[in-house]
DNA sequence: TTTTTTTCTTAACCTGGGTTAAGTGATTTC
DNA sequence: GAAATCACTTAACCCAGGTTAAGAAAAAAA
């Protein structure tokens, strides 16, 4: 199976030209400081060890993002999707090697950029260091609100939560994958949903 | 039951006098920062909604921080003892009502300070403002520390934790507390030390 | 297709800790 | 010193989720 289209996905112009509108010459000056790369499903676009000079923006597809515990066992921390920027933001900012794993949950269509280069970028078009901002701190506190929940709720509620704040993850991502992302076993997410469908 | 005593302490003149090297003239002037307060148990030395402008120096005797929950139940977070600062933090900070109760485990001698003074006495001994520091940086970490414990390890495993790194703990406060502070009910507590204690 | 692998579900069993209720000492209080 | 309150323990019961094991269904590979 061959996964290379020989254009990138049109939602990245439509997002820059129509969304920010950029001319076609700002336009391609943008897209020259993007690599385009195909993650085929199951492989991963970041191990632990490596060093993130790059981040990139997921214009297809999804993503688990996940790290091993003390345990052994894998804790997924999210499921970046399109319209997401992905990288070990540790290892990114502060240079030390990552200690998270982004695989491809789907064949992804990635544009990855250099540090540099969306530094560049950032100065250059105001607006777009605007909305990475924005989108930046809808994340954290995201994340912030995802940690109270798994130290605050039971299995079940997270789960209801889940549902209701983010029914979309369950038409793409596999359930064994959302229940790690909750922190239950399989079976037991499995149980809970027999549960709560015959109400 | 009276619980005033006429002199102070010694603990305090030890600390100031011995330990940072004060004259008898220096020593005078910080005592007269401070006013003696005397908390019987059970009393409460800060309640919510108040407005915390001072904080002391707990220089004999144990007490309680905790507060209320969504639930309506009580929530230990730490048992200041000899040698450790109490005032609610934010409230003392941000001049905000505060939202902790700071409740009297056994007859207390405080040495309360209002924000002026104590500034104005860290600018003067600049030691005593590096030994703040140090006290409060601890005692961050120790909290964080704890709000780990707290996801991460079941009641079981907090409570061998706490006897292995705090066993003094014990000998001063009411296990009813100490179950509060590991978030377990009493009875499970007492259920788990006779667990543990018939190996 | 058929086969193999992966994902999801079901069932039986177990365990830890919450809940309820009662009992036993200790301390206070009067 | 009797009565009341407080601190702690014990016991019985319950239930959510983990664990183990097996099966069913779906997807991928051949």
């Amino acid at each position: 199976m061959s996964i290379e289209p020989h254009i990138i996905d049109p939602k990245f112009t439509i997002l820059f030209k129509d969304t920010f509108g950029l001319n076609e010459k700002e336009f391609n000056m943008l897209l020259s400081c993007f690599e385009v790369k195909y993650i085929r499903k199951k492989d991963f676009y970041v191990k632990p060890g490596t060093i993130c000079r790059h981040k990139a923006y997921v214009n297809k597809g999804c993503l688990r993002t996940y790290v091993i515990d003390e345990k052994g066992h894998e804790r997924i921390l999210f499921f970046p999707m399109e319209d997401w920027w992905v990288a070990d933001i540790d290892s990114y900012y502060s240079g030390h090697a990552a200690t998270n794993y982004i695989q491809a949950i789907e064949n992804c269509e990635l544009l990855e950029i250099s540090k540099e280069d969306f530094q560049m970028l950032e100065n250059t078009i105001p607006r777009l260091k605007q909305w990475y901002i924005v989108k930046m701190t809808r994340r954290a506190t995201g994340s912030a609100r995802r940690m109270e929940e798994l130290r605050t709720m039971t299995p079940q509620e997270r789960y209801v939560s889940l549902i209701e704040k983010s029914p979309e993850i369950f038409d793409r991502i596999p359930l064994q994958d959302i229940a790690s992302y909750l922190n239950i076993e399989p079976q037991s997410l499995s149980r809970l949903r027999r549960k709560l469908t015959k109400h």
